[in-house]
DNA sequence: GCGACAG
DNA sequence: ATCTTGTCGC
């Protein structure tokens, strides 16, 4: 529901194959290495849908947290009709306009985000934590809670803060973090000018407790607040 | 051709 | 992603 500075087909592929050709592109533009200063502020995104609203809609939000407190300074949401259905694969074209709409709105921004989803462990290098990362050109990291391509290896211990690299088509693409015993494990990947080490120090820093890193938490819990104070969208 | 498949 | 309270286990 806002305009952005960015190329059209970067959001809004006519079709599935075109997007797929967008994200081969885009690809490209990934950043692999540090390429940011001091972080004060960590950002953290993630949507919420309703299965059975009629428009479709897509819940974003988008939060703020000091460091090294962890504490949220400021929450912005947003809402946008989906442009096409869950594609695996295709997550960012679907997300996106709804979190820029969001990003958008934020005061302050913050100098790395941690998204709810894959960075570069995707069958083209651009999951949607990349994805968001060219768009905005802002430092972004890729936390996922399940994998679309690859696998651990070797196996995860069991043991919390533990990890193991997680490998496709013989590639390095993330790293398999248990972030705390007793749950599955967190896939960490480079989002956008940030390198690999750098992600998962990010990601074991704003960890605390739960499962998920805070800025992750805290926008997931902001999304579904958004959607319930949304009228029209019940259940 | 047959499964797998972020959120 | 979401539907949902209590319950089992550490």
């Amino acid at each position: 529901m806002t305009d952005h500075p960015v190329p059209a087909e970067w959001l809004h592929p006519p079709d599935p194959a075109s997007a797929r050709r967008a994200q081969t592109a885009l690809a490209e533009r990934v950043v692999r290495e540090d390429a940011f200063g001091e972080v004060r502020l960590l950002g953290g995104v993630d949507v919420s849908n309703n299965r059975f609203d009629p428009e479709q809609r897509v819940f974003a939000a988008v939060v703020v947290l000091s460091l090294p407190d962890l504490r949220v300074v400021e929450t912005a949401g947003a809402v946008a009709r989906a442009a096409m259905p869950y594609v695996p694969g295709l997550l960012g074209f679907r997300e996106i306009p709804a979190l820029l709409a969001a990003w958008e709105k934020l005061r302050t921004k913050p100098d790395l985000v941690l998204v709810d989803g894959h960075g570069i462990a995707h069958p083209r290098g651009l999951g949607i934590a990349a994805h968001l990362g060219v768009v905005l050109d802002v430092p972004a990291v890729g936390v996922a809670k399940s994998i679309l391509v690859g696998a651990p290896d070797p196996p995860l211990p069991e043991e919390a803060g533990t990890e193991t690299p997680l490998l496709w088509r013989g590639e390095r693409i993330g790293t398999a973090l248990r972030t705390r015993r007793r749950a599955n494990p967190l896939y960490v990947s480079i989002g956008h000018r940030v390198s690999l080490d750098t992600a998962v120090a990010w990601v074991r820093r704003a960890t605390g407790g739960y499962r998920l890193p805070e800025p992750t938490r805290q926008a997931h819990l902001a999304a579904n607040a958004v959607r319930v104070a949304e009228a029209g969208s019940p259940r």
